[in-house]
DNA sequence: TTCAATCTTGACAAAAAAGTAATGATTTGA
DNA sequence: TCAAATCATTACTTTTTTGTCAAGATTGAA
């Protein structure tokens, strides 16, 4: 269970732009130079996020990449879920092995732990926006533990 | 953030043989069949599992691998930990680009993500056991959706 | 003792993910 | 208009992850 470098370096960028003020734009190059990873790479990360909508390009002379909507309002699990292609929707149907359909039928408590991973993720991450990525590392660190904590004094059995 | 082959079908050996009575062993084939992977396949994922002390195995006519120690003392964390050899201490080390040292100094708010997330899902997994894993789907649901619950009505700000 | 069943191990092959390159399209400003 | 700056798109290369193979080692049983 990891991240992707897709999914980091393409969060990295959009934290870029998240700290520019109105009407600045960055370049693929500074972009690149910013997060340590080629232009061709940024280039490739930005075109995925142009699609999705997070930024728009303009091109030409004093051109660049800027956010499409404002910072607040970009949640990291619409970013993830983009940047990742996750089809956790048809799991079953993709790891399969060597079989035609899913060996694992009916009662299957590996699939509800696959779901369930997904599923908090997901919930963590639909709780934090772009723009609380900006600036101290402190304030989203305490943000996760409060969740971490009330997990922590859950008892299952 | 997905999970990988190795961490769900080694999770899947592993509950065969929780299904298992004392006594009972599965061998390399059978364990293969079961979980629709190659022989070979399933070779090296048990071999992991053995290495890791998870299982023991034994050769010969007769032998083949179960648990060794209860299903209800193997943690998942555990589990994913070994098949993943996941190193999340040392992750902006890794993910440093092109550059020398990571370019994310200081006050970073992405490795709070990365880390809070890893906290998150090892908090999720080390609440359940292989035994629970056993048996009904809708068990291992319903202690997922308990920390769902939790989550959702976070007042995070 | 000897053979067949079974695990062990390391090398190798295939597939997927990540990253690079090259060519083309659009825009601005001289 | 035209050239420089900049994004867009697709193909290709490299690296990592998965999966396979084959030769070896151990064990139990006839």
């Amino acid at each position: 269970m990891k991240i992707s470098a897709q999914e980091e370096y393409g969060l990295r960028c959009l934290v870029q732009l998240a700290t520019l003020g109105e009407d600045e734009a960055l370049t693929l190059p500074q972009i690149a130079e910013r997060e340590g990873i080629s232009t061709s790479n940024a280039g490739k990360l930005m075109w995925t996020l142009n699609n999705a909508g997070f930024v728009k390009s303009t091109r030409g002379a004093k051109g660049g990449y800027s956010l499409d909507r404002p910072a607040e309002e970009i949640y990291l699990n619409e970013v993830i879920s983009v940047l990742d292609k996750d089809e956790i929707k048809g799991h079953c149907d993709s790891y399969t092995g060597v079989q035609d359909s899913c060996v694992h039928t009916g009662d299957c408590g590996i699939r509800s732990v696959i779901m369930g991973l997904h599923e908090i993720v997901e919930n963590a991450l639909s709780n934090i926006t772009l723009a609380q990525l900006v600036g101290t590392e402190k304030k989203v660190d305490e943000r996760f533990h409060r969740i971490q904590g009330l997990q922590s004094t859950l008892e299952l059995n």
